[in-house]
DNA sequence: GAGTGGTCTAGACCACGAA
DNA sequence: TCGTGGTCTAGACCACTCG
């Protein structure tokens, strides 16, 4: 273990370094070093503690910043283990809103065409996962932009598990998501989206409606909207290739820092 | 500001729960109340402190928490304040390794057709968003499944900025990602990776090649890898729909907890 | 029973921001 | 100048794990 110095300026960005972060700095040293290894433990808190002339409160400090880290683990009666020579780091998508899945909603309207409550045959159970006969409220429509005067931009199917389709705004327009109402009126929030994405040839009367020709590439989006264990709503999307791309991007990001 | 018991057993779940833990709960019931409102000032410490009999360092436990969890901020000098009635929750997509945007290449093969250097043209500098004339490494294949003896999964292109170009192993098989020779390489790391989906149609010659009927459905991928601001590789993926597609998943995530 | 981390107290000095 | 949060010490008791 290195000594640490009372000298300031040991680090021209923060010069006079608190104690604890110049520890956290030696531990992630020497542990990248290999002192102590992956799946190693450190030394108790108070060994730590009398070999550096600190107290406990810093040296705590600093091994829960790289607990933070995801460096290590510590458990009572046992120890501290180093679980990761460095920082954990992920690659993160992040919304602060479900909203943000469908952002290209904004400013859209969508035209109510079909509203009724129907049994899930097999085909529907499988986009449902639900067994053949469950009940359902399905609503159809069309969005559009500009307010619903612009071009078609994708052609709705949504469908709301009957334990949860008494909604006492569903009557009117829709101009909020439909799992947000849900959320208000069963006062629970929507804790997994699973979302996958098509591709497939859009042809027949669904070409009609959206305005392109019969034979044209188009994205399929079904999304499925979970609270815990139970799917409380699906919805697909077809959209005109040419009106409509998905993107979406990732950062690094290291845990806790 | 409520009293706090030191009757155990105020919460089945933890049995005497520790006087921070308390706090945090008292203070976050509190907020919510409007007790300081949002955009307030929380007392200072040693007022809590004296007002609840505790020292500072439980009183500093709990406004942690409660900062972790990203309803309040700090400030030396300021005071703690409330910038969020309940724990700051989004919705996020993390993968462990980048690996996973194509988990899907696990077990497959890439065959290189092309590898050459150009230099970008005006269409090829709108996908790279370069200038045009600027240099690039090219590579292109076909993916298949089955090491290689499987159908045809995806027709594959790929584009290295000439300065992250020059890779040792890149004159073999490619059994690992570029991006992950450069980082290699270049002791770097890929910071963040954008990605469109759209839909297309499979037409001439990649029908041919895909196995797949002229004018069936296909997703087309374009991923972007940046290391800052800086493009280092750029993909892009034709799969046929029938052989494929873009599932993800996202999980309600309360920050700190 | 011995040792670990978890919790807690009662003090203290400092840097920073606002009046 | 004064009060804030940031840092730090030197003690202490507890619950937990393990031999």
């Amino acid at each position: 273990m290195t000594e640490l110095k009372d000298d300031p300026h040991v680090d021209a960005l923060t010069p006079t370094a608190p104690r604890h972060v110049d520890l956290a700095r030696t531990l992630m040293q020497e542990i990248r070093a290999g002192h102590p290894p992956v799946g190693g433990l450190l030394p108790p808190e108070l060994e730590l503690c009398e070999r550096l002339g600190m107290s406990r409160y810093a040296v705590r400090q600093a091994v829960q910043k790289l607990c933070s880290l995801g460096m290590l683990t510590r458990q009572a009666g046992v120890g501290t283990r180093v679980v990761s020579a460095t920082p954990v780091s992920r690659y993160v998508q992040s919304m602060d809103d479900l909203g943000d899945l469908a952002r290209y909603a904004q400013g859209t309207h969508l035209a109510v065409t079909t509203r009724n409550r129907i049994a899930a045959d097999d085909a529907l159970g499988e986009l449902l996962s639900c067994a053949p006969g469950d009940k359902w409220l399905h609503i159809a429509g069309v969005r559009r932009g500009c307010d619903g005067k612009g071009e078609p931009i994708a052609l709705v199917h949504m469908y709301v598990a009957a334990a949860y389709a008494k909604l006492p705004k569903l009557s009117g327009e829709l101009a909020v998501p439909i799992y947000t109402l849900i959320e208000e009126q069963f006062g629970i929030k929507v804790t997994r989206v699973a979302q996958e994405i098509q591709g497939l040839i859009i042809d027949g009367e669904d070409a009609d409606v959206l305005q392109v020709p019969r034979g044209s590439a188009g994205l399929r989006i079904v999304r499925t909207y979970y609270v815990g264990p139970t799917v409380i709503e699906v919805t697909t999307g077809v959209h005109p290739a040419s009106r409509f791309s998905y993107s979406m991007s990732f950062q690094l990001s290291r845990a806790g820092a």
